[in-house]
DNA sequence: ACTACCGTACTAGAACGATAGTACACAGGC
DNA sequence: GCCTGTGTACTATCGTTCTAGTACGGTAGT
């Protein structure tokens, strides 16, 4: 699938999970109502454990993005997705704040920060569609 | 002092000790041979526990950005400055590409992450010189 | 019915970060 | 010499994250 996994992200590995899944259904790589990897698959997948994708299925159920479907497995619920862009602009907004005031704050003018942010945006592998 | 702990941060305490400490030497707020507060002081100023700031400055002297003078205290290494500039821009550097990447991977094309950048660059206090 | 797969819920342990408290050797001020 | 402040070291405890293993009830295919 479209999970990608970094042990030493210092982001907890079941929160990697949350956020990645919130971003795919916010993408709609993922649509309403599709049927989610089992938590078996994408613990397999990703070679973690079983209970940590528990754990994120867990909490995005709690935030409404999944619903269980007894028996059978996940779903992305209904309304998941526009919930799932504000949070994806949320969540990215915010990760930019902190490392545009940490460099600020460690002495980095404007146009310093503005630099190094061309440089990484250039080496984006370039596709897209 | 110039220190600011977020504890949800997902960082651990220490490590952003660590990353300030060499951002402020890197900036000049802290000059070779300047000494740095005391571990008990610096804990009683954030509120942490004294053993925090103490692994924090165990792995500055690693770095060869402290000193331990016996008795007195450590102060900045000579020789930190260039180094700690140079890490400074390779640890903004990781978290940019980090969030671009994430953005990216979660379907925001290029224009929108930038967008976003600027929104925040721009909603820093303005100051400096 | 049988089997296989689904989510869910436990217990247990390892690793890490942070806290709390104590103790020691050293330097400086008086 | 005495007191204070310095870094350093150690033990113990707590919470979080992740791993490991097991068990249970529901659903689907045959």
């Amino acid at each position: 699938m479209f999970f990608h996994i970094d042990v030493q992200n210092g982001l907890a590995v079941y929160d990697q999970i949350v956020r990645q899944m919130k971003f795919a259904v916010a993408d709609g790589a993922i649509a309403t109502g599709d049927l989610v990897p089992s938590v078996r698959e994408l613990a397999r997948e990703l070679t973690i454990n079983p209970n940590t994708v528990a754990r994120s299925y867990r909490q995005l159920q709690d935030d409404d993005v999944l619903e269980a479907v007894r028996g059978t497995g996940l779903v992305v619920a209904s309304g998941a997705r526009k919930s799932c862009r504000s949070e994806r602009e949320k969540l990215i907004r915010s990760r930019l704040r902190d490392v545009v005031f940490e460099a600020h704050h460690g002495g980095l003018d404007e146009d310093q920060i503005e630099a190094l942010f061309r440089t990484e945006l250039a080496s984006l592998p370039r596709q897209k569609g």
